[in-house]
DNA sequence: AAGGCGGGGAG
DNA sequence: CTCCCAGCCTT
């Protein structure tokens, strides 16, 4: 089985910037930007930041301001924090060489079960198994696994599996696994007339490729309401640097705080009682509006966008505070829910 | 074991 | 809309 994988693999593997070496740190980073994350996303963001730091010395170099830019958009920004602690582990701990051992991955940050797996197959060619969401939805349909997937109790099973099927060739194993989860046994319409494995697998003799993998309930979404600061001065505007835990950590962004309606207080006295207690400042109120929503994996945020002037630039180091030219504001890590808004920011200030 | 954490693409 | 994705960390 394991020969008509990797045959087919050869044959119809993709050309993607990480596979052209076998360098471990380039391994890494992809491997940490593909976390929950599409490969055609991935791709520029990877040539930039291989192009930016280049080794892990020259990122364990680097500032956090300049990671988070590199990494802005891409989600999860926990990731970036992790991935200078990471390098920095690396290179004083390490000797600047990237454990071989599947356990010592493990202890460096960021780094857990898959991404571990991942490098030591990928990078050292160790026959170690990388259980990602596509290998699941693989072995699960080859085998008509009903265990569901995100059970932690079925963990060992499902790598179990993938170990059975593991060749003489890990590095080329592990890609060819998730490449064909990416591109034939896909989760809606698997291209089974084009699988390499459909004579062999259990699902697709009995028809019932879409019953796999089973997974376990949902997380529910819930609704809010988020009132943002829009505190002008000039041609400047506000920002705050998030603090370092919780939604959208770390970014830049305007002062937020989640609206009660079912309070008494107007939404823009909710706002102004926030602008106050979080950093002792009373702009001048001008007037709200409905911003753009944005939905989270799990939050519905329903903006209201709250302007105020100003000719005080007030100054605070936590949270850290800078005023910034609307012109100049791309130079600062913005998550895409509040990047959504400077279109409607702008217009805006150019009324007031 | 459960919940938090982004954003984009597919259907 | 809903679901899914080369998951990890904290509690």
């Amino acid at each position: 089985m394991s020969k008509e994988l990797l045959s087919w693999y050869d044959n119809n593997k993709r050309s993607l910037p990480w596979r052209r070496d076998k360098d471990p740190y380039k391994i890494w980073i992809s491997e940490i930007m593909l976390q929950q994350t599409q490969v055609t996303t991935v791709i520029d963001y990877f040539n930039r930041f291989i192009s930016r730091y280049p080794t892990v010395e020259a990122l364990a170099n680097g500032t956090e301001e300049d990671v988070f830019k590199l990494w802005e958009g891409l989600g999860y920004y926990s990731r970036a924090k992790n991935l200078i602690r990471c390098a920095y582990q690396i290179v004083n701990e390490h000797k600047g060489v990237f454990p071989k051992d599947v356990e010592a991955l493990k202890q460096l940050p960021g780094i857990g079960p898959y991404t571990a797996g991942a490098i030591a197959s990928i990078a050292f060619d160790l026959p170690e198994p990388a259980v990602d969401g596509n290998v699941l939805r693989v072995i699960s349909r080859l085998n008509c696994l009903s265990e569901p997937i995100n059970e932690n109790k079925h963990q060992m099973l499902y790598k179990q599996k993938t170990i059975e099927l593991m060749s003489e060739r890990p590095s080329d194993f592990t890609q060819a696994m998730m490449e064909l989860g990416a591109m034939i046994c896909t989760p809606k319409s698997p291209r089974c007339s084009n699988c390499p494995l459909s004579e062999r697998c259990c699902s697709f003799k009995q028809q019932t490729q879409l019953n796999y993998p089973v997974k376990i309930k949902k997380i529910k979404q819930r609704e809010e309401r988020v009132g943002l600061a829009i505190v002008v001065s000039g041609q400047d505007v506000m920002l705050i640097k998030h603090e370092t835990t919780g939604l959208l950590a770390n970014l830049w962004g305007f002062p937020r705080t989640t609206l009660d309606d079912l309070s008494k207080l107007p939404f823009e006295k909710q706002v102004q009682n926030h602008l106050e207690q979080e950093l002792d400042f009373k702009p001048e109120f001008s007037h709200c509006m409905v911003g753009k929503p944005h939905v989270f994996t799990h939050i519905k945020w329903q903006t209201i966008l709250c302007f105020f002037h100003t000719d005080v630039k007030i100054s605070s180091e936590i949270p850290k505070v800078e005023w910034v030219n609307l012109s100049d504001i791309d130079l600062k890590a913005l998550p895409t829910a509040l990047k959504k808004q400077l279109n409607i920011i702008s217009k805006e200030i150019e009324e007031i």
